[in-house]
DNA sequence: CCGAAATTCATTCTTTTTCATAGAACCCGA
DNA sequence: TCGGGTTCTATGAAAAAGAATGAATTTCGG
């Protein structure tokens, strides 16, 4: 068995990926991106949130969600208005219209949830979704409201760049 | 409490989104790629791969691992050779420099899993890591070497396009 | 054995995401 | 209140990802 099969990290990025997979299929059959999908579920029947915000929970970089938000807006679906308070955020609410368009794709997600874990003993799920919730609180310190990057994440190991490794991140 | 928030899917991306992000810092910090650390880490110490068993490995999709692969090769860390018997497949083989350059990353890698599980019972990490196995053994149906996709992925409900998102996606 | 259909990888072209940064607003101490 | 440092969103260039397609090979029915 190879590294990464009992590696956490891939466990749940491929669990991930397998549970997602078959309603990104679903989304792809009524022509909704994945990206607006997961906005206007974040926002939906919620109160606003900032664009840093949004951006934390829907697991994308701010700009990604900038443009997303344009676009979602231009259709209607929600709505960009200024924080009274501070004016560098600005809020983003889902409209009536995004309410009324999230809604079957959010009952549809509902569906697809049941059936992927159809046959799973209740108590089971009920374990993982526990454990999950316990990962995420633990590793989510702070975040929720725009998370200042946390370079080493802990590690007191050594970070030195590998020459091997020419670091080709164009530098300036 | 939105809907997200007690979505599995939701719960299984925030999840493996957190994990990874500490690791994903100190990658970036040795200038290595993420694409090129999973591949890497997929192919370590284990037989050589088709592009397609690959890709399904790395949750990415083809044409994106066959780039990945020739850069990955143009450096010496990889290998891609015709498989014998089937000349349409190409095998992707791990070099021995490709090793010597994952093998501290995966030591990182798992100090970095130790520390993020850190102060969580023994037990408890062995449950969820067997709950993510059973829910990929689950939907992971003959994948493995190419999947041919799913699309209803056993929805048996309406998948009439909406006509509010007009579907832009070019159908040829 | 032949040819249609399917499989597999490479390539091209378009779209999306990300990086880097600018610009505006806020915070806080002197 | 002024100024330096920080936070937040937007923008523009660059990179990556994705869909669609093509070319080569295999498979299978007749």
């Amino acid at each position: 068995m190879g590294f990464v099969d009992d590696y956490l990290a891939y466990l749940l990025a491929r669990a991930s990926h397998l549970v997602s997979r078959g309603f990104h299929a679903q989304l792809a059959a009524r022509g909704v991106p994945v990206g607006e999908w997961r906005v206007l579920a974040t926002l939906a029947g919620g109160r606003p949130l900032t664009v840093g915000e949004l951006a934390a929970r829907v697991l994308m970089k701010q700009p990604t969600v900038t443009k997303l938000v344009i676009r979602l807006e231009a259709r209607g679906l929600v709505r960009r208005t200024p924080v009274t308070g501070d004016r560098r955020k600005v809020h983003v609410r889902i409209t009536g219209a995004g309410e009324r368009e999230v809604a079957p794709l959010i009952a549809a997600a509902r569906r697809h949830e049941a059936e992927v874990l159809e046959g799973l003993d209740a108590t089971e799920v009920a374990a993982l979704k526990r454990a999950l919730r316990h990962v995420i609180h633990r590793l989510a310190d702070g975040e929720g409201q725009g998370v200042p990057q946390r370079p080493g994440s802990g590690s007191s190991s050594s970070l030195s760049p590998n020459r091997h490794w020419k670091a080709r991140r164009h530098q300036a």
